[in-house]
DNA sequence: ACCCTAACTGGCCGGCCGGTCAATAGCGTA
DNA sequence: TACGCTATTGACCGGCCGGCCAGTTAGGGT
């Protein structure tokens, strides 16, 4: 598992640049990940993925080339899910749940998206994300318009504001999760908490989203 | 106001421990916040606060250390202003509203604040934190149970999720702040839109977490 | 068969960074 | 005034890390 001899074949090909790109990335997306971009030696990288120091700037030129290559690839597969997920969905009030629970599932099932978003959050330079992001962002509210306009969204909110307290909800979960672990110790039974958490805050967010059947106060 | 001469007096004793040592703990907090611990050298630092690097080693021992007393000073004032809020607050639906709102505004008002976290985020280890915060997590977790005990919270949410939902809102607005002025270019007014935020969410949040009037479906 | 491109290797270097240490000099105290 | 403690200094070190380079070899095109 850690050190990568191949893709697909039993055997490596003794030159395999697709393959060895494959592992450097790899290779580098976990680790990057986890000890964070400047505690990460590149000789290190280069040994999980069972290569030489040398190939890496080979195929990438500088560390930082190696980062925001790794960043790319992986916003690229956020952004194509994302994206179906944007285009299939209708401006409904079932639709908004739906994409609530579908979003939280996606970052459930794969944790180093969030890892991503918060490194994102915490370097401050241009990344290489941004247009794709901000294409996400456009779409998003443009259904959120849709919605409003056929009255399954309150129409007196910002576009902006839901679509940011809708990320918020899900994101903040998974990005805290470590330290709620750490506080609840190893006993508490955190996949149940998990579970509760969507039920609750879709219960929240599409209470409080949707148009009031009766305005109180 | 890089190199920092003195604390109050007009010229810096010449033997000054105490200043010395904020000295260095307000220099390595901008800096380390500003490049991140891996990325900040401590020469920097040094430089920054107009000492020798010497100097941060004798008062603080390590780098890491340093560190984490940035962290424990840092947190031990949002630690007081939380504590605080939470202890004047009573368990109606306005206090949720206040508190959402002094949240916001301190967040606001403490840029660094919110930096701290995402750090803290991003970094797994064990940190200095982690008792204080877990005070202010239960403590936060009372105050929900007596507001849902007078009726005043829907009893049908999990206290965490309320807790955890409340931090979401307010955080993730500052956490991706600068990317969304990124996106957004110049010359949109951020401001107001931070301000419409703030009131949406507290809509969005008050309505999904009172008790409805009327049970919809 | 030849060759030329590019994948791949191992060794190396310059620089920076965290940390140490011996020496110096203020400051409180007796 | 003399002493001792410690804040402060600047020089220095060992190590690691990112990047480079000269050389080697596989493989594909002709």
């Amino acid at each position: 598992m850690t050190t990568n001899p191949a893709t697909s074949p039993d055997v490596r090909r003794r030159r395999d640049p697709e393959a060895t790109r494959a592992a450097i990335l790899e290779a580098a997306e976990e680790l990057f990940l986890k000890l964070g971009p400047a505690d990460t030696p590149t000789s290190r990288i280069a040994r999980q993925a069972g290569v030489t120091k040398s190939l890496i700037h080979h195929h990438f030129g500088s560390k930082d080339d190696l980062w925001d290559e790794v960043k790319r690839r992986h916003f690229g597969q956020y952004y194509e899910a994302q994206r179906t997920m944007l285009a299939s969905s209708q401006g409904t009030a079932e639709m908004l749940r739906d994409s609530l629970v579908g979003y939280f599932r996606f970052l459930q099932q794969d944790p180093h998206a969030v890892r991503f978003m918060s490194w994102r959050f915490v370097e401050e330079g241009d990344d290489a994300c941004k247009t794709q992001e901000d294409e996400l962002f456009e779409l998003g509210i443009e259904r959120v318009r849709e919605a409003q306009d056929k009255g399954e969204l309150r129409a007196d909110l910002e576009p902006i504001s839901i679509i940011k307290s809708f990320l918020a909800m899900a994101m903040h979960w998974f990005q805290s999760k470590p330290l709620l672990c750490q506080m609840l110790g190893p006993e508490a039974d955190v996949d149940a908490l998990e579970e509760r958490y969507l039920d609750d805050v879709v219960k929240i967010f599409l209470d409080g989203v949707r148009p009031r059947d009766k305005q109180p106060d």
